[in-house]
DNA sequence: CGACAGTTTGATAGGATTCAATCCTTGTGG
DNA sequence: CCACAAGGATTGAATCCTATCAAACTGTCG
């Protein structure tokens, strides 16, 4: 399969790097079409390979030990991940499946070390990113030691709304199959209490729903929800 | 102030750093002495400055819009900590303040990018140091969003005995002082609840409570309440 | 047109927060 | 050295949000 250097070289990962070093880059890099439902790897697995999306849309999931399910986070086009060796540990610490229809780009694990060592500026951008994906997570705790159910969910629709939404008539879609479940494994809370809240929008013209689907009427009246401004009045 | 250059390159951020460059670096150091209660940064505040904790110990404290606080994390010694600058932003996302009086070591944002490009290996391990930390995030968001709020506690309260915990006649002294407060900022939950289990556990012979004291009594009947034995019946 | 996966909705129970009051402990000042 | 202030901790009672249990519904796919 052809790889279309321009799109790499689009992503902020990558655009302070020369086409030469790109090249050699994209040249150890196994592209992999993977469909709805596939997984890339699964925790628990040797992390042989790190991977990025160009296109479609993945679940980051871990399965606790008693058999408890959360989303971890979702992988949009451009992201990196599966880095494992980056983080010190030589198995991943989560299963990464496909929402959508995908495609991946995948290296070698061994060869992260050199990349960092001979790329400083790849280096670095790559801690950014794995700050930003530090702070993301900063974020979820503090909303889950502090704010309630359903703003949290209002939150995460909002994100996903920010991160995978598409405009439409009248609203902003989501723009990948997305159940309520996902959602309830994304806020820490069941998928019913999810299903009573998205019903209880969809009523006051918020949001519409349906199997698989959501798209988001009233970012603003939502965003409300989501500041909580019970406390401003 | 004298620093004592064998405790930083004790540390496994620096132990592979040469002599002259460790030198180098501790030249642009500014050691600091914090009393108990000072802050070393606050939120908000331009991170002019990342530093290391050579004695004592702190909290990171996030402050939410509506005024809720939470415990981001506790600095132990040989962390590093406040490199905002790494995270892409330009001010402290949170507040450092010592829980017991402190040593710390600064040095100007400036530099960091320029140690990074001189030190590929400072740079590896210093993303190895937030990839543990964004693994610990994680661990947090998964008990945070699976667990009932003893648990949360149990494992709250055995890592700060791992990780500062002082070996006492019968039992492991957390070695600074922690209130029922903190403990309830660590694990998203109120001070009541978490003084009511305390309670619980110190009739049970697990825990010796008292103030802004805490001492495990029984590390393995605390673990296997973190665990969750009652699935395994 | 079944069958299944996803969704909705009602009823119930329970854990945790909130509100409230009291009790300790520690440090300070007279 | 003792008393008092002040922050910390404990405990009770009531409430409420959310999970759980349960059942029915519906869109979609083969």
């Amino acid at each position: 399969m052809k790889i279309d250097r321009a799109v790499v070289k689009a992503l902020p990962l990558f655009d302070r790097m020369s086409d030469e070093d790109l090249d050699k880059l994209l040249g150890h890099a196994s592209p992999r079409r993977v469909p709805q439902g596939d997984t890339v790897f699964e925790q628990g697995q040797p992390a042989v390979s790190f991977y990025l999306l160009l296109h479609g849309r993945l679940k980051v999931t871990q399965v606790t030990a008693d058999g408890q399910q959360i989303i971890v986070r979702v992988v949009h086009p451009g992201d990196l991940f599966g880095f494992a060796k980056a983080l010190q540990r030589s198995d991943y610490p989560g299963t990464a499946i496909a929402a959508a229809e995908s495609l991946t780009l995948g290296w070698p694990t061994d060869l992260w070390p050199s990349f960092v060592e001979h790329n400083p500026r790849l280096a670095v951008s790559a801690m950014q990113t794995i700050g930003q994906r530090l702070e993301e997570a900063h974020t979820r705790i503090r909303e889950m030691s502090t704010q309630e159910v359903e703003r949290r969910v209002a939150h995460a629709v909002l994100r996903l709304a920010k991160k995978a939404g598409r405009k439409e008539d009248g609203g902003i879609r989501i723009d990948f199959p997305i159940s309520r479940q996902d959602i309830a494994e994304m806020t820490g809370t069941t998928l019913h209490t999810v299903s009573r809240i998205l019903s209880a929008w969809e009523s006051l013209g918020l949001v519409e729903g349906g199997r698989q689907k959501l798209i988001v009427k009233n970012p603003a009246g939502l965003s409300e929800l989501a500041e909580g401004s019970k406390d401003q009045a």
